[in-house]
DNA sequence: ATAAAACTGGATATTCAGATCCAGATATGC
DNA sequence: GCATATCTGGATCTGAATATCCAGTTTTAT
């Protein structure tokens, strides 16, 4: 439901989670399997975003702009392609321009209710979760819990 | 969030919620403020899914195939582009496979919670709501509360 | 200084959803 | 039966999202 541009972005700004060094786009593109030279357009949009900062030059690549404490996943979102939420009338009738009919309203309610629920999970929070599977890990988490997939 | 296809869906579903006659792919078209021939794709759609039932020849058209009180909206999303949940893990890590990773779980509980929304409300529930503006019709309700763009 | 590393931004290519078109099939009224 | 209305389904067109490419700029190591 959401763009692949966004699932892209997800990825690197977890991936930037790990904050060793500077990451280059190249980098970040075999860690997180996007398209290289499409990923340095994502990254482009993270950076007018303020969410990544970049530095040219030998050594320089990608970091992120704040703790993943304060990076919500809505603002990857709307960084890179905001939610559309419906504002007016799709069908442009002029009466449900204030108060949109009931089939709209229901529609931008569920969109209403992603965005809430991007808005108030924070990268920090999904690193976070006990999950034996962490993000663009191909290896399960070191010394962690049993591996389900050999668990048989 | 959902594709242009979705909406053109639900506006057909909904159009058909008179069930005075047939409405021909051309009326509903008009009713909708869809094109015209992308409509006839869409109602394709919709009855190979068996909501809507087809009649050809003259006096023919479209008629719901069910009460709308039978239909969903997700019953409709279904029938013209399903929301593609997060079954595997998108980049293809094995170990991901049966249990995704906190972020693909995160996003997939958003898709989650929007289908559930669509699974308890019906079309006739839509059209059930008191609300001045209904769903295509550009007067609004006759009789019904005042107009809120005329109180002044 | 110079060369190499790395981002930047514009131009272009590819893919797919959205949209169109039309000949064929089917049903109805006369 | 015949003409007309209407859906059906395949072929094609279009435009936006996705992806690629490359010349230009900035930075650093040596």
């Amino acid at each position: 439901m959401l763009s692949q541009t966004v699932e892209y972005a997800l990825r690197a700004v977890v991936a930037l989670a790990e904050p060793d060094t500077a990451w280059t786009a190249h980098a970040l593109a075999a860690k997180t399997q996007v398209p290289a030279s499409y990923l340095s357009k994502v990254l482009q949009s993270l950076a007018k975003a303020d969410l990544v900062l970049a530095q040219r030059g030998r050594n320089g690549g990608f970091i992120l702009a704040k703790p993943t404490s304060a990076i919500t996943v809505l603002e990857v979102v709307n960084a890179v392609e905001p939610i559309e939420r419906i504002q007016t009338c799709p069908l442009g009738l002029a009466a449900h321009g204030v108060r949109l009919c009931s089939l709209h309203r229901k529609l931008d309610d569920a969109y209403a209710m992603v965005e809430r629920a991007f808005a108030t999970t924070t990268i920090a929070s999904i690193l976070a979760e006990p999950n034996p599977a962490r993000p663009l890990c191909a290896q399960q988490e070191k010394g962690g819990s049993l591996n389900v997939l050999h668990a048989h």
